[in-house]
DNA sequence: CGACATTAACGCAGTGGCTGCAATTTTGCA
DNA sequence: TGCAAAATTGCAGCCACTGCGTTAATGTCG
């Protein structure tokens, strides 16, 4: 990895850092992102090539899980529940434990109804891709019943994973 | 019901046709505020003493029905299921056969990613209500996976009998 | 080492949603 | 008709976000 690539992993992060720190300490409506590029050292300007939105400090990698779940469906050729559980299960393999940065994003995150809202609509895009997955298993339209209450089941459960990194092993 | 309320619905309902109008032409993205405005011949600045924002306006009934679910269970005595039939009997009760407007509010939303994800973080807040009720009956944590379980599959329910008013009667 | 091409950082101007405030107009009623 | 309440409006301004053109930094190759 090159000196440039480095030094942009670095400036990412602390427009990380500093947002969290601003979010956590105004909360992240009272957050500009004047500020968390003034706090990063960086213009106001720059904040947006590293990332698309202010959510995005916060969200950007729940993209590439989407579409790592995505990818993974769409080559699947078994059962759809075994699909997940082998996503699922690498994962979790592939996942430390979380870190000091990963606590914080939560507790910001939990701290503002209006993220959290942000949150459930991420959620949705998931449920969505696996509605039509369940769908084709079972030989029905994306928004019949059936799939619907197995993609909102099978993301309930994946959100009760991923909501309590505490929680005891199964 | 004075002259002056009159008045203001009669506004109100020409806002919501001529934004319904141009968000079905031009999509709801590159519709602005003032365009709807013009259209209704208001001033942009009026816009927002009828709708605090664009997305209320194909939104802002939703607030409605999520306090009428929100004080049913709170107010509820008995079983969380049948207190949800319950609701639901009394909504379908109550709501007519929908008519242009509401039909063309579905294809507006139903055409636009962002306003489908929009509507997903609503149905998420209904989730949210379900499962701190379904939580009290199970004697679990709203946060735990059981009831979230309960509340997936009751919203999802919910939703395949907004979202396909041309449903065959039960 | 030094010129060059690439790319990151920046400033600036502008768009669009949204708000507070104060002035003005409209409206209902006495 | 006159008055008080309420609706409408314009204006200035904040903030997220974008396009564009310029400057500065950086890696590469001769």
């Amino acid at each position: 990895m090159g000196l440039r690539e480095r030094k942009k992993e670095r400036t990412a992060r602390a427009i990380e850092d500093a947002a969290l720190r601003l979010f956590a300490k105004h909360g992240f409506q009272a957050t500009t992102v004047a500020g968390i590029a003034a706090a990063a050292d960086i213009s106001p300007r720059t904040f947006f090539s590293y990332f698309p939105s202010k959510e995005s400090v916060l969200f950007g990698d729940q993209e590439e899980v989407f579409k790592s779940l995505s990818d993974h469906l769409d080559a699947r050729t078994g059962d759809l529940l075994d699909a997940l559980r082998a996503w699922v299960a690498d994962l979790v393999e592939h996942e430390g434990l979380p870190d000091k940065r990963e606590l914080r994003r939560r507790e910001v995150i939990d701290a503002s109804e209006e993220l959290l809202a942000y949150e459930r609509q991420q959620l949705g895009r998931f449920e969505t891709v696996i509605a039509v997955e369940a769908a084709k298993d079972l030989g029905a339209g994306p928004r019949d019943l059936h799939p619907r209450l197995v993609a909102a089941a099978a993301t309930a459960a994946l959100t009760a994973l991923r909501l309590d990194p505490a929680a005891p092993e199964p």
